[in-house]
DNA sequence: AATCTTTATCGTAATATTGCAATATTAAAT
DNA sequence: ATTTAATATTGCAATATTACGATAAAGATT
């Protein structure tokens, strides 16, 4: 095997796991922090700021951009990748929520 | 390659990253949910509520316990792991901190 | 138009993940 | 002491991920 099987979790399931899978990655964390930090959303440089090389660096991209975590266009020879707040919006939403449920929640652990 | 070159990255990326990681699975994500919908943290029954084999279980327990979100401990035959509040806390503190700064962050795309 | 600069894609090797059958382990129940 | 019941481990096949060199693409610069 080696596939998931996601056909069998509900939708729900399958989103956050898909957000999170693509946080997954500590360059991908880093990519999304170096996003935060910059001021404008135009960040060409973004490849010399990672240790990885320029394919990987822009197969990362990749993810988080399927994963809907940035979009963004390319814009001339240099590109415009930006944070969609929506999914990180919800990932907040989820864990807050994860929190709440864990204070009225008598964990014996 | 296809390993992960964790050592370029800083010990607060890589330890996001292994979190999500651990949630970054439809299975994982359900598990969590079932743990905390339960009432309490004997739930010997989690290899009945998921579609996928016991031994399929057992090692997404695992995954998730090496990442720190589950604590528990085998109590004869039947098993009590319960979330670890501190893990979904760093989670929760993260994307929260991620949400204040993107406020602040004038997005252009 | 030729060159430069930057990002994307392709191809591929190394490694990791997913899933499960078979088996082992471990403690409770008989 | 056996059996039962539940979880863990092992081994393995299928698939996915990670990383990068080589190359392509596409707009900017000269």
């Amino acid at each position: 095997m080696g596939a998931t099987k996601t056909e069998h979790f509900t939708s729900k399931q399958n989103a956050i796991a898909t957000l999170t899978k693509a946080l997954g990655h500590p360059a991908r964390i880093a990519i999304i922090e170096y996003l935060i930090k910059v001021d404008t959303c135009i960040c060409g440089d973004i490849v010399n700021k990672l240790p990885l090389a320029q394919p990987t660096v822009s197969q990362h991209l990749k993810e988080l951009k399927n994963a809907g975590l940035i979009k963004g266009e390319i814009e001339g020879n240099s590109i415009c990748y930006c944070i969609d707040e929506k999914a990180i919006g919800k990932l907040q939403n989820y864990f807050a929520n994860i929190t709440i449920k864990l204070e009225k929640k008598n964990n014996c652990c």
